[in-house]
DNA sequence: GCCGTTTTCGGCCCGACTGTTTTCAGTCG
């Protein structure tokens, strides 16, 4: 069982306690651990296998057990037994935003037990009848069901790709499996996504679907093929694992990366080309990769090969053909991360550990940006602790040469549109950053007016995660992306694309917007962990699929370029 | 349930805002 899978049965455990009314300091404990452990770096099977797990910081005696008997019996009792007392589409509505233990309860006493429950009562304009609730209320309840309709099970790339190469890693490490490969929306770096599909090739297809089926995460079996098996996960994701031969590799991985636009239009292109396709010998391609392979096979239609993030509406087809396509952006063109929290507010991870994670990373430098004083709940720094972090970070300079941290803040855009700290103070800061953490349910005017505020505000240099949302589970705040785009463009504001997986904010498709207005772009973690500055490639994904090269990205040049244009007067 | 031990029991992050109220509970970050 993965870390993961033991975090989510953690923290199920602790909304049903909640739900049932158990001792909110027990559900915390449960719901910390669940924290502690998705952060953990190597495997629990690991630690619990060496009895090295209550040594870790919040996990105590109660937790060990659940965590113990999760990894050996892939169970918990407590859980099963929660799960049998709380009707589970209570867990549903308690993720509707707005929505909290306090309302949940209150349904429960209802009778209220599903979604489509709630969501009858509410277009019967009911819930606004019940104590503590009102019509604006009702109408947030109506919007978050609709919000959950629309991502209609779909999940977020950041769940559906460790899964994927869990598999991965499972197939190529048997005998039978010559060659695995990730395929469809997952391998296009969609954000969100319906299905992991897997394409291997083995000879003993029978063998291989019957050894499948036995593996601990398949949980229920949807469908059975002599080359194929789908199965759902224990939470759910739904899993496609196809075998093929050796020689139908290429052209079924290319089909099955999709989308089927891209497909039809290099089927276009076979007709009108000359190229005998059948002529190749297929032997000699199991010794090249599957990507050198695949450039190949896209020789065939005299064209160079088509990365998967483009391969969209066909139209990548038309730009391969005149040379057209871009260069896209490689992780390895990173030279820095310029979003990063520390323990100094609400990081878990101390400035020195950060700072030599970013080197091991082979990074050239990085930008420690703490909240600021506001945000009172990630212990937001004020001036004097800034300075003194400033210090700090001007010492840990001192000792290195091929490294150099800069000293950078997130800055809180109050409600009100004031910034958190004054000009003055702002001026002596190599990096700022400007974010919306608090009121998000504001009208479109206010958040506006707070967003102009900051970007017209000469020492802003970056606006985080533009949107303000979490991916499949909260919506953008009310704001105009093509006002929002056309003021960085003007104000010279440098937009970040959030490579946290809950938000990858903006999405590729804005992305791509501000591209073509000349906006920079900057990609960055937001990492309060060490072990999430690897989320870079999130960032990266959604990046290559927005167009992006080298040049659009801040964090791809040099130091020296970096402050310059961070130096640079806006416009 | 976890932690610390100056505490084997007692405390556990907290302030602001919203929408509900008519003085405050619930939600959020």
């Amino acid at each position: 069982m993965h870390n993961q899978e033991i975090a989510w049965a953690l923290s199920e455990i602790a909304d049903l306690m909640d739900i049932k009314g158990e001792n909110p300091f027990k559900v915390r404990a449960f719901r910390q651990g669940a924290l502690i452990i998705e952060a953990i770096e190597s495997p629990v099977t690991k630690l619990v296998a060496r009895n090295q797990l209550s040594k870790i910081k919040g996990i105590g005696k109660g937790l060990c057990a659940e965590i113990e008997a999760l990894v050996h019996y892939q169970e918990s009792h407590l859980l099963d037994k929660l799960r049998h007392e709380v009707p589970p589409g209570l867990l549903e509505i308690l993720n509707l935003p707005g929505v909290g233990i306090a309302s949940v309860r209150s349904f429960y006493k209802e009778g209220i037990t599903t979604i489509e429950e709630l969501e009858e009562l509410a277009r019967a304009r009911k819930v606004r009848q019940l104590p503590g609730q009102g019509p604006k209320t009702e109408m947030a309840i109506l919007r978050g069901i609709e919000m959950i309709r629309r991502r209609s099970g779909k999940f977020p790339i950041g769940i559906a790709k460790p899964a994927a190469n869990s598999f991965v890693n499972f197939l190529q490490n048997l005998s039978e499996v010559n060659r695995v490969e990730i395929t469809g929306d997952l391998r296009r770096s969609e954000e969100m996504v319906q299905e992991v599909s897997i394409l291997c090739t083995s000879e003993e297809e029978e063998l291989l679907v019957d050894l499948l089926k036995k593996h601990p995460s398949v949980n229920k079996v949807i469908e059975e093929g002599t080359r194929h098996l789908r199965f759902r996960l224990p939470f759910g994701l739904p899993v496609q694992i196809e075998i093929v031969s050796e020689e139908e590799f290429i052209p079924r991985w290319i089909e099955t990366t999709g989308s089927k636009a891209h497909w039809q239009a290099l089927q276009a292109r076979k007709n009108g080309t000359a190229t005998a396709f059948e002529n190749h010998e297929n032997k000699w391609q199991q010794f090249l990769s599957s990507q050198e392979a695949e450039e190949i096979y896209y020789q065939n239609f005299h064209l160079p090969w088509i990365p998967p993030e483009l391969r969209e509406k066909g139209e990548e087809v038309g730009q391969a053909v005149r040379g057209a396509l871009p260069k896209l952006i490689e992780e390895r063109d990173i030279r820095g991360d310029l979003h990063i929290h520390t323990k100094w507010s609400d990081g878990v991870s101390t400035l020195e550990e950060m700072v030599a994670a970013g080197r091991d990373r082979g990074y050239e430098y990085m930008a420690i940006t703490d909240h600021s004083q506001s945000l009172h709940i990630a212990r937001g720094l004020t001036e004097e602790k800034l300075l003194e972090q400033r210090k700090a970070i001007q010492n840990l300079n001192k000792g290195q040469k091929d490294f150099t941290v800069l000293a950078g803040v997130e800055m809180d855009i109050l409600t009100d549109g004031r910034l958190d700290y004054p000009d003055e103070f702002l001026e002596k800061m190599d990096l700022v950053i400007a974010s919306v953490h608090t009121n998000l349910r504001q009208d479109r005017h206010k958040i506006h007016n707070r967003i102009e505020k900051a970007l017209k505000n000469p020492h802003v240099d970056i606006l985080a995660h533009p949107t303000g949302r979490l991916l499949g589970s909260r919506d953008p705040y009310d704001v105009d992306l093509d006002w929002l785009l056309d003021l960085a463009a003007k104000t010279g504001t440098i937009l970040e694309i959030n490579a946290s997986p809950e938000r990858l904010d903006l999405s590729a498709t804005h992305a791509r917007m501000a591209k073509d207005r000349g906006i920079m772009i900057a990609i960055n973690t937001d990492a309060h962990d060490r072990n999430r500055l690897a989320d870079i490639s999130y960032g990266i994904n959604n990046a290559r699929k927005a167009g992006l090269e080298k040049k659009d990205v801040l964090n791809c040049h040099r130091l020296k370029e970096v402050k310059k244009i961070l130096k640079k007067p806006k416009g």
